[in-house]
DNA sequence: CCAAGGCCGGTTTTT
DNA sequence: CCGGCCTTGG
């Protein structure tokens, strides 16, 4: 059909494109059946500003999706002229894809519908000439970024140790989401860097303009500039977006919120869809605030609830909902599920890290692998959340020793692994010598004798006469400027760009070859080849995978400009796994049967949010928690470790305050065999609930714990610990001793040992059996001498 | 110019 | 304990 041609439309087209109307009148579309009151409102309501409080697991993308499909069918707009605006490119295709499934009438494309970076990408690109840019300008990534900076630091002459680059781009990356240019950088906020900041940050956006380059912060900040200040344009995109949707709008930031409500103030049909309960990027910028105070800045604004859930048991929802009830700052909503029962909230608690993922490696054969009415699911209906990635390493380790496959979700993304970045430098410097950034990248990557000596002549040369450096570099080698191993390399290099750039410009040729040619011959490939490292091979079969997917493209040109905003991460789905991952990479995700480990103050909520930001911090973790258990469909256990190695050391945990919260009447506390709790709670507590009756499988997880020593070290650990506190609002009372050195200690993991050194609450301890260790003095008692 | 060893520091992560 | 980054010695 063609008038749902995506191609761009006629602005001031006629407003409703009415008379040509599908038939759709009479009696209600197929698309609206099945959808609750709530979410029927939430479709249906067209008109001004909404905003859907769309609680866990209540329909948001079907809702979001069938409000689209309304929209158009009822022919109230044209594809073009819907701007629908999401976080991650998943969330856009998935939309996507679930609009085409609900529309009968085949929207092939919907233009405008994107993360909030690609359509500023777009917009940008439209009128880049406006924001000082040329319309094939290049965005940098973070890698990119922190390079720039590290010289302009390095130039100004500041201390690199104590200013790193990384910080720097830290706050501008904070001032950019504030939509603050250098020139609205309030004096109160410029102090960083020694007041330093804000020079380097104009001083950066400076030459981000000559390269021709953008980065992640400029798209948005830009685009609201841009609108700003051309009145004309910004009318015509007022005119152009009939209905604006915004997905997880609880993330949406400062810069973000500006951008939107421009496009907003022409039609107000904006209509935003999040969850105040599921804010857990505010360390990133989004401000929670902006949800909350949806009503004041788009007054009239209807406010629309989703509480009906249709993914978890009760038990669960009313944990959850428990649970952030503690929080203050919020829009309140009651999750209710009219379906009853259910398994209760599981809880335990371990010895130690090891213990959890041996226990909990159990219980997923148990509940995978295992005979009789537990063996329902599958692996892949099967998810460990953790708080921090550092914790998936304990997991990992015990899931390889047994070998129970998984899978670990949100690890480095394939773009930004250094092999591919390499080779993406490669290309840019073949399509466009002026790339300076990619040039000093891989100008000596492989080795080729080109030195930190050289590229400052290189550089300097550059900006005396306002040259590239790849021009620089021709200029220099011809006056013979170099010394014989860096004129040999330099000129091979030179040599090699030229003849890429020759064959890309003379428009012959497959570009998935020369992308080929071009990594072979830059040495790439024998560079890895050669680095005896474990992990070169996978580094050479990524370069592989990277020409492969240079397929799904025209030319290099076309795969460049994508490749910063949506790469995609290949996962591998080869097989039914176990999906470990960070609870912030689960957001949106559900799963039959959920773990929750490492739930200890500290860990969870995690020290440094506490420190940072002492209520907000808090508040998010405890989103963070919510969105944990409203993971689960069906079986949720959380978990806890008394003893918990981290860098190296041993420390002591005590149960997450988040444990408390959760009421008694949705929980079921259990008990690895043979162990109470790892902890000794005082009267067989855990975090204030009762422990009940025993394990839920019956299958016993591992003979370890009953064997007679094992049991022996648990007996002997519960005197230790006895009375360090049920709760962390209690300090521990536990007998504290100030240790001196030579003193005769005893620690439970590493038994008998004499403190060799004190520093403070810092103990070196020599240990009879395990060597000398740094312990804090509090994980160790005296010894009274009668070691057997 | 570069490879090997010491030292410091260390959440969460998308675009 | 690990990895990144800087210093040192070839």
């Amino acid at each position: 059909m063609e008038r749902f041609n995506p191609g761009e439309m006629p602005t001031g087209l006629p407003l409703t494109p009415s008379d040509e109307a599908p038939a759709s009148a009479g009696s209600p579309p197929q698309y609206l059946e099945g959808l609750n009151a709530r979410q029927l409102e939430a479709v249906e309501a067209l008109d001004g500003p909404v905003l859907v409080l769309a609680g866990a697991g209540t329909g948001k993308t079907k809702t979001l999706t069938t409000r689209i499909a309304h929209i158009l069918c009822s022919a109230r707009a044209w594809p073009s002229q819907i701007l629908a605006v999401t976080f991650t490119n998943k969330a856009a295709n998935e939309m996507r894809e679930r609009v085409n499934q609900i529309s009968t009438l085949q929207v092939d494309s919907l233009p405008w519908l994107g993360t909030f970076h690609s359509i500023s990408a777009k917009i940008l690109r439209r009128h880049a000439e406006l924001a000082g840019r040329n319309q094939n300008f290049t965005i940098l990534d973070t890698d990119d970024q922190v390079r720039l900076l590290k010289q302009l630091v390095k130039a100004e002459g500041i201390d690199e140790k104590r200013w790193p680059a990384r910080q720097l781009a830290a706050v501008i990356d904070r001032w950019k989401n504030q939509c603050w240019l250098p020139s609205d950088v309030p004096a109160k906020a410029s102090g960083a860097f020694d007041g330093k900041a804000v020079g380097l940050y104009r001083q950066y956006q400076e030459r981000l303009e000559t390269l021709n380059s953008v980065d992640f912060g400029d798209l948005i900040l830009l685009v609201v500039e841009l609108l700003r200040s051309n009145e004309e344009l910004l009318a015509d995109y007022q005119r152009r977006f009939r209905y604006i949707l915004v997905d997880e709008y609880q993330d949406i930031n400062t810069a973000q919120y500006l951008w939107l409500r421009l496009f907003a103030q022409g039609q107000s049909n904006i209509c935003c869809v999040g969850d105040e309960d599921q804010s857990i990027y505010g360390w990133r910028g989004a401000d929670v605030g902006n949800i909350l105070g949806f009503e004041q800045s788009f007054p009239e604004a209807r406010v629309v609830r989703l509480e009906q859930n249709y993914r978890s048991t009760s038990h669960i929802l009313s944990a959850a909902s428990a649970l952030i009830g503690n929080n203050e700052g919020r829009l309140g909503k009651t999750l209710w599920t009219d379906v009853p029962g259910g398994e209760k909230v599981r809880l335990i608690g371990h010895w130690d890290g090891a213990a959890e993922a041996r226990w909990i490696s159990g219980e997923i054969e148990a509940l995978a692998y295992g005979t009789g009415r537990r063996r329902k699911y599958e692996l892949g209906d099967i998810a460990v959340l953790v708080r921090a990635s550092f914790l998936m390493r304990e997991l990992e380790d015990c899931f390889l020793s047994i070998g129970l496959p998984y899978r670990v979700i949100g690890g480095p993304r394939f773009y930004e692994r250094k092999e591919i970045r390499d080779a993406l430098a490669y290309f840019r410097l073949a399509v466009s010598g002026a790339d300076d950034l990619a040039f000093t990248r891989i100008v000596n990557v492989p080795k080729r004798g080109v030195g930190e000596k050289a590229l400052v002549s290189i550089h300097d040369c550059a900006r005396n006469s306002g040259l590239t450096m790849f021009e620089a570099a021709k200029v220099l080698l011809r006056n013979n400027e170099f010394s014989g191993r860096t004129a040999i390399g330099l000129n091979k290099f030179v040599a090699n760009v030229e003849r890429w750039s020759a064959v890309l410009n003379s428009g012959e040729g497959d570009h998935v070859e020369l992308a080929g040619r071009i990594i072979d011959e830059a040495g790439l490939v024998q560079m890895w080849m050669n680095t005896k490292t474990p992990e070169a091979e996978g580094r050479v079969e990524n370069l592989k995978e990277l020409v492969k997917s240079l397929e799904k493209f025209n030319n290099l040109q076309g795969f460049l400009e994508h490749v910063a905003l949506v790469f995609e991460n290949l996962e591998d789905s080869v097989g039914e796994k176990v999906s470990i991952m960070t609870l912030h990479a689960a957001k949106g995700l559900e799963f039959p049967v959920v773990f929750l480990p490492a739930w200890e103050e500290g860990v969870f909520p995690s020290k440094r949010s506490l420190d940072e930001m002492p209520l907000r911090g808090l508040e998010e973790e405890r989103r963070l928690a919510y969105v944990g258990i409203t993971r689960a469909m069906e079986i949720c256990t959380v978990s806890c470790a008394a003893t918990r190695m981290s860098y190296g050391g041993w420390s002591s945990q005590v149960p997450s305050r988040f444990i408390d919260e959760l009421p008694n009447s949705e929980t079921q506390t259990l008990s690895p065999p043979g162990l109470m709790g790892g902890f000794s709670q005082g009267e067989g507590r855990l975090g204030g609930h009762d422990i009940s009756n025993a394990s839920f499988s019956g299958h016993s997880t591992s003979n370890t714990y009953s064997a007679p020593g094992y049991r022996r070290m648990v007996q002997r650990s519960r005197e230790l610990t006895a009375g360090s506190g049920r709760s962390i609002r209690q300090e521990s009372i536990g007998a504290k001793t100030e240790f001196a050195g030579g003193d005769r200690v005893f620690h439970r993991k590493f038994g008998y040992g004499v403190v060799q050194n004190r520093e403070g609450e810092r103990l070196e301890i020599e240990f009879k059996c395990s060597g000398t260790k740094r312990i804090m003095s509090r994980f160790v008692t005296a010894a009274d001498g009668t070691e057997s």
